[in-house]
DNA sequence: TATGAATGAGAATTCATTCAT
DNA sequence: CATGAATGAATTCTCATTCAT
């Protein structure tokens, strides 16, 4: 068996971890966290049991989601940091940026809100890290520029946005939230107040 | 057959009733959502029938806590109407305190945050209505002392809380996330804003 | 307690009795034997416990109204014979008749065609006879005019009025089978040949 | 990826289909249509989920049984067709025997006289033709040849199989019907008669 | 290595029957 | 005697995960 065979096996397999990632995102996207094992299967054209070999268990399937999606948001924020040249609009607009990519995603909302595995938050923490270290730097120009409050903390913004992903997932007696609305709201409540 | 006959039936189903409900509200909360109806059941010391004589579905008893609920925190809100003078700690103190009752009841956040099931938001609509009405009064009061921004709305409040409840319940790589922080952010957006 | 009173409870209970046999009689041909005890209780006006003392289980309930009905096509049978002086019709119709009741009686079908509740027959075993007796008279009539096969038995009867339920209730691809069709059929049969 | 391996899986798998046919047959004789798809699994050797895989629901399986019977039916009214000279013994032979298939099989006779599944119905309808379409020529010969009535119609054949199964099934207080007998009364109203 | 058939512990709900009041 | 609340075994169907081929 020459090495050539294994790379091409390898090679394979990586497109298959490709095609079940791929499948995996839009399942959950478009069904939710209930999304089956098998539909993902049949949605990436493969069987389940390859599904199983790249990832061992759903939870893990879902943690690797999360961290591409981590990814996403971290490149949201990076965008603004390097296009955006006013301090204010940079750090809103990644904010409005990171909203849009969480309503395009119930799977990565359900994820937010709901996880409460450990394992799963642990594979994530350096993909995580990196969105939280972009977005102090944001935060920290923006103080610099006198436009955000002094006591804002990069610690303050996950919440922020579970609180604009619940705000788009309720589903009160009064209909469909206005999340934009809710992120105006709470973003000001991060701009310096005028003395 | 004396009326006394029938309340002692009552009396009976009543208490019955009032262990499923207290029974539901905590397999709820320790087990979320998910929680077996036959758990239910034999946290409240009856069997499965019983809890189905007295909640047609699992949906209705959600439905029946959710309406619990939504009375607990007008309540809440309705006290802060009657006893606190000043209009900025009238409306702050309302919701700090309903914060607090969202903290202790892990089913009632979930309800808020990921009911879809329309029945169930209609059984409570009337429940949730005199919940935005004793709020309303809250914001008109603060609006008119000056304190609350002009635009702000009942409406703004139930992503608000969202948020606070999505907050409470993130799990990140950061571990527990300060809901308390969150709110006052927000809570700071509400507010007028000096000239 | 002067004998009175007993009377009047007396009273009460035969008529609760009848209202249950009644409230049963319209439950079981609305819904078939799958109606529930609680209906027929709700539809007499009564607690399930009433229904249950009048009779013991849901089969002793049923059993009684085979009863019920057993006079009744008795009753059938012997108008064809005080009336009707043509043999043939008499005997004809009188299965026309009783196969009216059937078609009427959804649950007399049902127990005709599904008990195998050896007490339920016991219990209406006498009923049954008288039904036999009768018929036997016209059967016997119907060969002393030579009209009817020689060799036609009165236990020939039964699976006739078993076919005819069966073919009322029939739902196959064809649709409603046509009864009225298939019960002149097999009278045709009972008739006795031309030499 | 040689179509040997898909062979090797399907072997096995229809292999269990076949097992769980017969263990579905197996119950629903013995204890009626009311087994319980965990026994019938039980009987098989298999898990639930294995049923259910084959069969999505229990209608499914019992409208797959109810196919396989047609098809039984079918043949044994070809066989008639194609080995018996004889037009009247042609038609009174396939329905003896069916009556026999019938006799042996409580599931067909429940599922004949209790359906009411349109459903099932439907899914069983191409089969159920061709038990009809050779019924036809079996009836067509026998007018051709004068033993049967002129108006003898194919669709006067299911009532009376169903009034056969309804005998068979009858536990009067007379105890068990002669279905034989029955089905001989019943066969001689369809001859045609002497001028 | 890939496949997809098999597994089986649940999960919600129903209903004949019992029994405290 | 009547009531109707309580019981709980039964029943259908689901789906994450395993494993023979």
């Amino acid at each position: 068996m020459p090495p050539a065979a294994t790379s091409v096996h390898r090679a394979d397999a990586v497109r298959n971890r490709e095609k079940v990632l791929t499948a995996a995102k839009e399942a959950f996207t478009e069904l939710g966290l209930d999304a089956r094992m098998e539909e993902i299967a049949r949605r990436a054209g493969v069987g389940v049991g390859t599904v199983y070999r790249h990832f061992p268990t759903k939870e893990a399937l879902m943690g690797e989601l999360l961290v591409e999606k981590w990814h996403t948001l971290r490149d949201n924020v990076q965008m603004s940091l390097d296009s955006e040249p006013d301090p204010w609009e940079a750090f809103a607009g990644a904010l409005r940026r990171n909203a849009e990519t969480m309503v395009n995603d119930a799977a990565l909302r359900g994820a937010v809100m709901l996880f409460d595995s450990p394992a799963v938050w642990e594979h994530g923490a350096a993909a995580h890290q990196e969105l939280l270290d972009v977005t102090t730097e944001l935060i920290e120009r923006g103080k610099a520029a006198g436009v955000l409050r002094e006591d804002l903390d990069v610690m303050d913004i996950p919440p922020l946005m579970a609180g604009v992903c619940a705000t788009i997932d309720v589903r009160g007696p009064a209909g469909q939230a206005d999340w934009r609305r809710h992120l105006e709201l709470v973003l000001d409540g991060t701009r310096r107040r005028a003395e």
